[in-house]
DNA sequence: CATAATATGTGGCTTATGCAACAGAAAAAA
DNA sequence: TTTTTTCTGTTGCATAAGCCACATATTATG
C-alpha cells in the first residue's frame, strides 16, 4: 500500500478538466443519490456530512454507512440484491463529485492529473473502504447494545487518539446506525454512566476505563 | 464492469509461472491463515469451504465471513484494528492460493498470464467483494432473529434461484453467522414452520412464502 | 422574536432473545 | 464395528431490549 499517497490533499487540491466529473452542492436533508436509480455510479464527497439510509418494510430506518469528508461512496459499492430503498441524505451542507464508474476507470485522455491520480488510486482508496464496512460489520456483531456502544465509542476514540471526544452523530443516529432501539440505547448509556465505565456532558463522551 | 470476464473459468485454469503465488492444501479443520500474524495477505480459495471466524473475551464466535469457491479473503480486506483474533478454518478439503498484495499489484515480469489478469481485474474482484460484505451489513442490521432468518434464505434462494435449496452451513454456524444465539434460532426456526413461512427438511429449507 | 420541529431523557409494560441444561440423532474417529 | 464427539431439537427461566407514551431541552424556521 503506497503510504506516501495523501488523500486528504489529493482531493483538496480538486481540479478536473475532463467532462467526466460533475460537482454539485446539496444543503442540509436533500437527496443526495439513491442506490436504486443511479446505477454504476461513484462519489466522492468534498465537503460536509451524509447518511446512506434504508428504510425497511417495517418502517425502521437503518442509517447503512455514516460518510464525513473524503468518503466514497455509490451504487458500485453496492450492487443492489435487495428491493430496499438506499438513500443517501445530506446531514449538512455537501459537496459532491459524481462520476460514471466504467468511465473513470479508462485512463484519461484530456491529460487531467486528478483523473488519472484517482483511477491509480483506486484500488487502495476501495480497499479502505473494505476495511470500514468490515468494521461495521465486527460492530454490529457485537451481541450486546452496551457492547455496541463501547466497541463503537472505543473506535472513536482510537480514531481521535483521545479518550473524550464529540460524537459525530445524534443520539437518534446512533441508535439507527448500531441497529438498536433508542430508548433502550439511551437506558443502556445511563448504565453505562451508573457504572463509570463511559461519562457524557452534552455532546462529549468521556471513556472511563483504563 | 467487464462483464465477458467469467472468474470461475479463470480460476479452474489457474497455472502461475512466476514465485509470487504459493499453492497449498489444508485438511478440515485446520487453521489457513490468521489476520493478525500474516499482514498484507491476499489469497483465493480454489477448492473447499472456509469461515472466517472471530472469538471475543467473552466466548463467543463469530462467523465474520463464509467463504466458498473462488472466494477471496486475507488480511488486505481486513486491516486489523481490533485485537480479537481472526482465524480462517477450513470447513473441508482446502486448496488456496496465496499471495502478497503488494507484490501482485505489480505487472510480472515472467510473462505469466493468470497474474496479469488477475492485477487486471482486482478491480471488479474487490468490488465484488464490498457487494458480499454490503449484503451481509444489511443481514446484520435486520432487528429480529426471525427477519434474519428470513433474509438469508432469500438471499441464498435468489442466488440458486429456487425456493428449495441445501443450506450451506451448519445450524450452529449459521447462528454463529446471523450473531444470534443458536437455540433461541432454533425456536424461531420452529415458529416460522408453524406460521408456514418455510419448511425443512433435514439440510432443505423449502420457502412457502408467495 | 415566537413557534414549530426535532432531539434527548425517562419509565412502565411486554416480548424476544440469551443462557443453561439435557436427550436423541448424526457424524467422525478409533 | 464401537466409541466419542459434534450437531440438532427442545424447554424453563431470567433479562435485555423493543415498544409506547410523555416531558423537557434543543435546534430550526417563519
Amino acid at each position: 500500500m503506497n503510504s506516501n499517497f495523501n488523500i486528504e490533499n489529493f482531493y483538496y487540491n480538486f481540479s478536473c478538466n475532463c467532462n467526466k466529473a460533475q460537482k454539485k452542492t446539496f444543503s442540509k436533508g436533500q437527496i443526495i443519490t439513491t442506490y436504486i436509480q443511479k446505477r454504476n455510479q461513484l462519489c466522492i464527497l468534498l465537503k460536509g456530512n451524509a447518511d446512506l439510509v434504508r428504510y425497511d418494510l417495517n418502517g425502521n430506518r437503518t442509517i447503512v454507512e455514516h460518510f464525513s469528508k473524503n468518503a466514497l461512496f455509490g451504487e458500485v459499492f453496492y450492487k443492489v440484491t435487495t428491493n430496499n430503498e438506499l438513500l443517501v441524505e445530506a446531514k449538512s451542507k455537501c459537496t459532491v463529485l459524481f462520476y460514471i464508474y466504467d468511465k473513470l476507470k479508462d485512463p484519461c485522455t484530456h491529460g487531467c492529473e486528478f483523473h488519472n491520480t484517482l483511477t491509480e488510486h483506486l484500488p487502495e482508496l476501495i480497499l479502505n473502504k473494505i476495511t470500514e464496512l468490515n468494521t461495521r460489520i465486527e460492530l454490529l456483531t457485537q451481541r450486546t447494545t452496551r457492547d455496541k456502544l463501547l466497541m463503537y465509542f472505543s473506535l472513536i476514540s482510537t480514531r481521535k487518539l483521545s479518550k473524550t471526544f464529540e460524537l459525530p452523530l445524534s443520539l437518534t443516529d446512533l441508535a439507527d446506525y448500531l441497529s438498536v432501539d433508542r430508548s433502550a440505547m439511551m437506558r443502556e448509556l445511563k448504565l453505562l454512566k451508573e457504572d463509570k465505565m463511559v461519562d457524557k456532558i452534552g455532546n462529549r463522551i468521556i471513556l472511563l476505563y483504563e
